[in-house]
DNA sequence: GTAGTTGCAAATTGTTTGCAAGCCT
DNA sequence: AGGCTTGCAAACAATTTGCAACTAC
């Protein structure tokens, strides 16, 4: 947890950034989370060690210049955020998304790789990445009563 | 092209809805394009036998209230609106984006259908559906002095 | 010390609503 | 005729920028 703040602050050095606490707590909270954030979500989570949600705004379009967040369009058409895998560690790139409660789980497998490949070869695309949700309603959000559940 | 206005008109009234030329109009387009559009592409289309911007949006969200028109999260942050399938026309739900010239091609085989299937048996969820976008660099804008064509 | 970074507030852009006038049926 | 629909303008929300004070290096 502490070692977490020498981690987030390694690594922003280790990219040329100058390591701030704001900066430190935001880079902490990607590195955490398993699902793409918002802006909002991000300053949300902050409160406290927070910082302006202009510094949010503008450190995430620096992340992003750099390649080292990628921004993601969500189904409902909010604006999501993700760390771009470090080292070992993959991320994801799929995610299956309740339309009731709008919890929001990873999916690992990636069935569109050949695919993309495929299309690629087809139609001489370059440089190609995709995005996939899907979205339904969960197994909690099924039960009548259960219904109002969740967030 | 005349008859396209019969169509669109008929259409309309088929679903409840009044035949206005604004609106007429606006079928037209969606029932045209190949791609989903913007509120202001909509809108700029339309110059000449144009309507307000108000109106668009507004005839858009009854349009999707009653599930004509799906709403679309588009990669780049935008959101876009298509008509849905209209009797044995099957619609587009996968699109190829060119990163460079924001060229648009529909994508028509599906991937994902098999997989969805299998992720409503592995976890339990109830009415999936999906979307996929694949983005990248087309042909033509990987001419290094055509890097420039397109719109 | 200096350049990069921040918070605050304002500017900009995009989305949505209220209302009186007009149009479709 | 009557209610649905429109255009206009204003309200509202979200995103982006300017600037003086501040901080990391």
């Amino acid at each position: 947890m502490a070692s977490s703040t020498t981690e987030a602050s390694t690594w922003l050095r280790q990219n040329g950034l100058r390591a701030t606490l704001g900066r430190i707590a935001i880079v902490r909270l990607l590195f955490e989370s398993t699902v793409p954030l918002t802006l909002a979500e991000i300053h949300d989570k902050m409160r406290g060690e927070g910082c302006d949600f202009a510094t949010v705004f503008r450190f995430i379009s620096i992340l992003e210049k750099k390649e080292l967040v990628e921004r993601v369009a969500w189904i409902d058409g909010s604006t999501r955020h993700e760390i771009r895998a470090r080292d070992g560690d993959h991320h994801h790139h799929h995610y299956l998304i309740c339309r009731t409660c709008h919890k929001i789980e990873p999916i690992d497998e990636c069935v569109v790789e050949h695919f993309e490949d495929q299309i690629a070869k087809e139609r001489g695309y370059a440089s190609l990445s995709h995005s996939l949700q899907l979205s339904g309603v969960c197994p909690a959000c099924q039960k009548p009563e259960a219904g109002k559940k969740g967030k």
